[in-house]
DNA sequence: CAAATAGGACTTTTT
DNA sequence: GTCCTATTTG
């Protein structure tokens, strides 16, 4: 156990430049510290914290919040090695800390009681599914995951207005979203909002939220209660929030409710990084930071002490090819020259992960740790042969291990998510969504019978179910079944010893009867299903429900790869995260930048080519083929001293491919690697540059 | 008539 | 891999 001597030497130890120790001098009221890549952003933030710890701030008083829960960890981790114990510091994503301060109110909302939980996005959308075919709509051709898209979106970009009915402005926020980023669903407008009406009321009707909810809800409680508004206020000497170029308008609208009197206000972030504004993030909130919160420092990270020069110029050389921007990149490179960064051409993308596990193999050899080593791609396709699964395969013969950093949560797999549909039948019967999931894969029970179930159940969701009336007998043993089991794990769930394994035998007596085991993945199934609860055994399971699935379980353990694993990654989840050699995988048109931001949903036809800024400085409707530039300049920052890019000539099937607009604007920064094929990088390939 | 099953479509990025 | 729909089976 480290004494705070010990912490407070840890502190001056952290050799700061002159740049980030401004942060340190000023401790008090607001501060924007701009930090380009590799400027140590996160040490800088972590000193502040460190700091204001010294000064003896008490933890609680400290709000630090993250982008994603795998910078949590890395903070938590960071700070806990410093020797400071951060166990009441309110330390997490913005989800995470609204989540929190709905469970301490959410008598607040209307309906919702303390049981409430989350569904997950894949629910929410069957749901908007459902309700949209029970309207039947003639020649209706809304898709509900466009639907959902617009609804989501709408609600983290919503302008919240107290003065309006709480439904009202998410309704004026999806007129405006759709006006502006989603024109070609004009027609919609009045059905949309009619769609997430029926949505709202059904979502609190099961006394459950979806992720959107916690933010939004959370803004509702302090903009419509001055007391708890002050309270959150004063409870919160000091708010630290990283990443600030990807707040969304509701998570910006929290930190101005929570920053009224008390100017304690530290923003970091760097905005050719802002890459979430598919989810309604705007770098507006940055740039206009310093007239948001009057009398703001401002500090310049420039200094790049992460990348070598070449590395360094690359990612300038592209990034220069934005139009929307504060100002020319600066970034001073303070490292040794290193290796051009090379480009390489292949057949397709499998001849190419069969190349970068043969280099990564090499560097191995060179005596590169491989968890120094990263491949980073901008998709991962869920299905056989995302690329993960392919080059996971060939790291493997060559005897090298991996970690995935993205692509699908394992709270996202069918099985363990039947699994927690019957936990809901517990500990929230109201969520007739779980229910719905859960009789369907009873034996005898189809849609129909699990409609009749339901109704059944709808004013009384604890009431036995032998009460029903199904015809089949097959239908009828099933129910009988879960009655009796569901009676038994009822009982069990009011004694105070009882942990998540409690619940596997009496799930799988009824899941092993279910259609799923027939198949021939099943036991493969049930042996990840037993895996996970017995490494989450510890936890009460009303935290389980509720902090889980928002955290998500394979993330949580990710803050410190093994030395002997390789890193594979979307380049969103790399953010933050730095390698000896970095991999690009895809470098093509189409993948990154990816078609849907090249001719999509929100575009009426191609990109947006205007800066379109409203009265506010609030940026809306950008062009989003930027956005996948500043993503391919993350992916090249991420790297210290070798970055290879890869690209392919065709598709699996035969598709031809371009290279990436991104890889012929920095034509000049790299080198070719000509041993796999010889390319001509011509920007004529790309009309709607 | 309702359930089971087979085949087709879709699949960005994350909380 | 999962969801949805059309077809076959009970």
């Amino acid at each position: 156990m480290s004494t705070k001597k010990d912490a407070g030497k840890k502190l001056i130890d952290m050799n700061l430049d002159a740049q980030q120790a401004q942060a340190i001098q000023n401790l008090d009221g607001p501060m924007l510290i701009l930090a380009s890549a590799g400027t140590g952003k996160t040490r800088t933030l972590m000193a502040k914290v460190a700091a204001l710890l010294e000064k003896s701030v008490p933890p609680n008083e400290i709000m630090l919040v993250t982008f994603t829960n795998k910078a949590t960890n890395e903070m938590r981790s960071r700070l806990i090695a410093m020797g400071y114990d951060i166990r009441n510091m309110w330390i997490g994503t913005f989800h995470n800390i609204c989540n929190r301060i709905l469970r301490e109110n959410y008598s607040r909302i209307p309906d919702l009681n303390s049981k409430y939980t989350i569904i997950m996005p894949d629910d929410c959308r069957k749901l908007v599914n459902r309700i949209i075919k029970d309207m039947e709509l003639e020649d209706n051709d809304l898709k509900p995951t466009d639907a959902f898209e617009i609804i989501s979106f709408a609600k983290n970009a919503m302008q919240y207005d107290p003065a309006h009915k709480f439904l009202d402005n998410i309704e004026y926020s999806i007129d405006d979203v759709i006006e502006y980023k989603y024109p070609k669903h004009k027609r919609y407008i009045k059905l949309i909002q009619k769609i997430h009406r029926k949505y709202h009321t059904t979502k609190l009707g099961n006394n459950v939220i979806d992720f959107d909810d916690m933010l939004v809800y959370a803004l509702y409680i302090v903009s419509t209660n001055e007391t708890l508004r002050e309270k959150y206020e004063r409870q919160f000497e000091y708010i630290l929030v990283d990443e600030y170029q990807d707040t969304n308008n509701v998570q910006a609208a929290l930190i101005r409710q929570l920053r009224k009197n008390n100017m304690n206000i530290t923003a970091v972030g760097d905005e050719a990084q802002a890459i979430y504004e598919w989810r309604a993030a705007t770098p507006g909130h940055i740039i206009a930071f310093p007239h948001a919160f009057e009398g703001t420092k401002i500090l310049n990270l420039t200094q790049n002490y992460r990348s070598t020069p070449q590395i360094i110029n690359a990612a300038i050389a592209s990034i220069n090819h934005n139009k929307i921007r504060l100002e020319e990149k600066q970034m001073n490179a303070t490292l040794d020259d290193g290796e051009l960064p090379t480009v390489s051409l292949h057949m397709n993308i499998y001849d190419e992960l069969e190349y970068i596990a043969d280099r990564i193999y090499g560097h191995i050899q060179n005596g590169i740790a491989p968890n120094k080593i990263a491949v980073l791609a901008r998709t991962f396709q869920m299905n056989k042969t995302g690329i993960h699964h392919v080059l996971g395969r060939r790291l493997l013969t060559y005897g090298i291990q991996y970690v995935v950093f993205g692509g699908k949560d394992l709270f996202d797999k069918k099985h363990i998510r039947d699994f927690i549909a019957f936990l809901e039948l517990v500990y929230n019967p109201r969520n007739m969504i779980a229910w719905e999931r859960f009789l369907g894969i009873l034996p005898g029970i189809g849609p129909k019978n699990v409609r009749i179930t339901i109704l059944y159940l709808q004013n009384e969701p604890e009431k036995s179910l032998t009460g029903i009336k199904l015809k089949s007998t097959k239908a009828k043993a099933s129910i009988k079944l879960l009655n009796t089991v569901l009676t038994e794990v009822r009982t069990r769930s009011q004694q105070s010893n009882v942990s998540l394994m409690d619940f596997l035998e009496p799930f799988l007596k009824i899941y092993t009867s279910s259609p799923p085991a027939k198949k021939d993945d099943f036991p493969a199934r049930v042996k990840e299903l037993e895996e996970t609860l017995q490494e989450l055994n510890d936890m009460p399971i009303d935290e389980f429900l509720h902090e889980v699935q928002l955290k998500g379980k394979s993330k949580a353990n990710k803050a410190n790869v093994p030395d002997d694993h390789v890193i594979i990654s979307t380049i969103h989840q790399a953010k933050g995260l730095e390698w000896d050699v970095v991999h690009i995988a895809g470098c093509n048109e189409d993948i990154l930048p990816h078609y849907r931001s090249i001719v999509g949903l929100n575009t009426v036809a191609g990109p947006v080519e205007h800066e379109n800024k409203d009265e506010s400085g609030i940026m809306i409707g950008n062009n989003p083929i930027e956005e996948e530039r500043r993503l391919f300049y993350v992916a090249v920052t991420r790297a210290k001293k070798i970055l290879e890019l890869t690209m392919s000539e065709s598709t699996p099937w035969g598709k031809p491919l371009c290279p990436s607009r991104f890889i012929v604007e920095v034509q000049e920064c790299v080198v070719q690697e000509t041993d796999t094929g010889v390319f001509e990088l011509d920007p004529s390939n790309f009309l709607s540059m």
